[in-house]
RNA sequence: GGUGAGGUGGCUGAGUGGUCGAAAGCAACGCUUUGCUAAAGCGUCGUAGUCCAAAAGGCUACCGAGGGUUCGAAUCCCUCCCUCACCGCCA
């Protein structure tokens, strides 16, 4: 969320830099102002009217402690009960209005973020090791087949489309990885390994901004009460929402596994191949929840520590800047790490980075109390996947396919794997 | 799911209709004094909104959340949420 105090001060700067979405916010931006100032001229009176409620209603007390008659007080004050009444709904009306415009603008894009109107114009920052040489790369969905180490078609049985069933082997594949990545992480990058649930009440949905905005894309209880987490980033910042964190404490950084849910409402027919995209699918995510001044470097860091995955995993990889019509609603920020996938013979999204600077921390209240001016500050959050799992199962089995049909899976992975690091029929 | 007890400022904890935004203690911050790893004294010390060009200051709201009664609610009533204890059910 907005400061709105930002909105009153530099409209015009905040309507320049939200235009760099490539979307017109200029008019929602104008409609928060309205509101605002209706809502300020609405909260005056009101409290104009309460302080002459009160001021009267002292004087009763002060007659009625004397043993003397305040009836006649009492009858004039009581109509402004009335007006107080009509006028705390009016404030509240316009407050909860005002909440809401400002709850569906986007983050500021950062002033150095490239910008560009769609996924085109993302800069290329840097790209590690090499694309391996295959003359026949096969799809991981082959693969997978023969091997028989997931079906989509069980999936599709007990759930539907877009949903997969791991087996024997390769469902060991996928604990595998979810242990190596949180041991990683854990025990080389600081982060505290949480475990949270995957049913989320709505006000934590609000406060990554998943929601209002975008309700269609999630899964949501009847009752509307709760949604099923499309990802860590909701339950794992949430952790400390309206809190004031002791600054001492920062920076917190959490790791955690957990499925994803999501409708993937706007993608339907694109890229539904195999693992590729799912209504559920497994990842580890990293969050951290930092010092303002810090929260670049720990944009560094973070992506860092996603891209240390892939390292040991020997997966070729590229990591990308998103240009601001790219940029995901809540961030200022973000680098997406894409992984080389053989069979696929593309680079496909693993993780992305983000810095969303205040804009989480203000609609979930979280803060720290600055020891040096004592006031309470906004902390900046960020997170990043560690990674998305499915997409890298695809990358480690196209990368590992050899000449026999067998998948090599990287050494780091046999200790998780009982030792066996071979995929074969 | 049932019964009971609770939810007050960073923490502990008083407060059952008016002068209570809230005693007291702890913690924190500042000053003073003394000085062998610290003590004592004094002072400051909640959050948010709003008014004023701004500072100073004023005003309003906030005692789990929402609603009600009343001239006036932390205090009385209703609903909900959460915590704790016991019981039931259960992986």
């Amino acid at each position: 969320m907005l400061d709105i105090r930002l909105l009153r001060e530099l409209p015009d700067a905040v309507k320049t830099r939200l235009a760099a979405r490539n979307a017109e916010f200029a008019p929602q931006v104008d409609a928060v102002l309205a509101v605002d100032e209706e809502r300020r001229s609405a909260e005056t009176r009101l409290q104009d009217l309460n302080a002459e409620r009160n001021r009267v209603s002292k004087e009763i007390g002060a007659l009625k402690s004397q043993g003397l008659d305040a009836a006649e007080l009492q009858a004039g004050v009581k109509t402004l009960g009335n007006d107080i009444a009509e006028c705390t709904c009016l404030a509240g009306e316009l407050e909860e209005k005002q909440r809401d415009l400002l709850l569906r603008l986007p983050n500021l894009p950062h002033e150095n973020a490239p910008v560009g109107t769609d996924a085109a114009a993302n800069p290329v920052l840097r790209e590690w090791g090499t694309k391996p040489d295959f003359e026949n790369p096969e799809d991981h969905v082959a693969i997978g087949q023969r091997l028989g180490l997931f079906s989509p078609e069980l999936g599709a049985k007990i759930s539907g489309s877009g949903f997969m069933v791991y087996t024997g082997r390769g469902a060991r594949l996928e604990r595998a990885l979810i242990s190596f990545l949180l041991d990683l992480h854990t025990t080389q990058h600081g982060y505290t390994e949480v475990s949270p649930p995957f049913l989320i009440r709505r006000e934590c949905m609000v406060g990554t901004s998943q929601l209002p905005k975008f309700e269609e894309d999630m899964y949501g209880m009847e009752d509307g009460a709760m949604f099923l987490a499309p990802t860590a980033e909701v339950p794992v910042t949430n952790l400390r929402r309206e809190e004031i964190v002791d600054a001492t404490e920062l920076p917190i950084r959490y790791t955690a596994y957990t499925p994803c849910f999501r409708r993937e409402a706007g993608s339907a027919g694109r890229d539904t191949r195999g693992l590729i995209r799912m209504h559920q699918f497994d990842k580890v995510e990293l969050v951290q929840i930092v010092h303002p001044s810090e929260s670049y470097a720990a944009l560094e860091a973070l992506t860092g520590h996603a891209e240390k995955v892939l390292q040991l995993l020997g997966l070729h990889y590229r990591t990308i800047e998103l240009c601001t019509g790219d940029l995901g609603f809540g961030s200022a920020k973000t680098y997406d790490i894409e992984v080389w996938a053989p069979g696929q013979n593309a680079y496909l999204e693993v993780s992305s980075c983000s810095n969303f600077e205040d804009y989480q921390a203000r609609r979930m209240n979280l803060r720290f109390k600055d020891p040096e001016t004592r006031k309470n500050v906004f902390c900046h959050t960020l997170n990043g996947s560690g990674t998305a799992l499915p997409r890298l199962y695809v990358a480690l089995i196209e990368s590992g396919l050899q000449p026999d049909g067998s998948v090599l899976l990287p050494e780091r992975l046999a200790s998780y794997m009982g030792g066996d690091r071979v995929l074969q029929a």
